[in-house]
DNA sequence: GGAAACAGGACGCCAAAAGTCCTATTTGAG
DNA sequence: CTCAAATAGGACTTTTGGCGTCCTGTTTCC
């Protein structure tokens, strides 16, 4: 339904979550998360694993261990956030170089039109960053093209 | 997936030869559209039946009868195919008005965030017409917002 | 009157998402 | 040194929604 996965919809809210709190210096666990968010644990913890395999948060093991934000919510665009959900942000399966997979390919009229719409798409939600989304007070502002706001 | 139904993306197809064999005046039935796309004829029926719903083509009952456009592919915008079939443009379900559907609601903080976001996301859809996406010779031009091609 | 064609809905199958759980590994604290 | 806390990674089950198909009714031309 041209809807973001609940997976990529918790993950902004886990995000930012974790801004606030790291803003503080600290470190979080999943338990304090998934209160602080309104999700069971095992939901939070999938979130996690997923966000530190993009680089988005990083993991740290052990006792007193827990997540942090690689980078600061200003330097988040949702786009990266969606990526790692979603895969690459395109409408169609017949993206760019993707050949073979469509089986009337040969007599498409719509073959290689996609793309300035999916391009168009990625950079709206590349100009958006999560700490747009979330009710982060303004902090220092990253080098990103900033969507009408 | 971020990605459009497969009906979706039938429809484009649809409306494109609907697009080539209409501007020479025809009216075509579901069979020779069937044959013309590479599809299953209850297929191309069933996105024939819901562009019908939407208002983008006119169907013409009775022996003898097929599907028209009611505009020329210049004049459809990707936005109104889409949400013939998708419904609303939305990412997230929580939209403008949307009450009660979210559990968390009270202490969702991205709560109403999102708004900018989807209207960016349908900016970009309405500025494209099926007539670029379709390998359509230009015809006259509707007044309509045209996205960079 | 009959055939051709759309209108509208109902049904079953299947794939992907969603949520849960288990085990291994790491690390700090006592 | 041992234990507990916490992440890493994967597997599994349930559920949902898309997708394709089919059936019945209605309309219209020949």
């Amino acid at each position: 339904m041209l809807r973001l996965s609940k997976l990529t919809d918790y993950a902004i809210v886990v995000l930012a979550r974790l801004g606030q709190a790291n803003a503080a210096g600290r470190v979080t666990a999943v338990p304090e998360l998934a209160l602080a968010s309104g999700l069971a644990e095992p939901t939070v913890a999938k979130v996690l694993k997923i966000l530190a395999q993009a680089g988005l948060v990083e993991g740290l093991r052990g006792a007193r261990g827990g997540y942090r934000l690689s980078r600061t919510l200003e330097c988040i665009p949702l786009s990266d956030v969606i990526t790692a959900f979603e895969g690459p942000i395109a409408l169609t399966a017949c993206v760019d170089g993707a050949a073979g997979g469509c089986e009337s390919e040969g007599c498409c009229p719509v073959r290689g039109r996609w793309d300035p719409v999916n391009r168009a798409i990625r950079d709206a939600l590349a100009g958006v960053t999560v700490a747009q989304l979330a009710n982060t007070p303004p902090a220092r502002q990253c080098a990103a093209a900033v969507l009408n706001f």
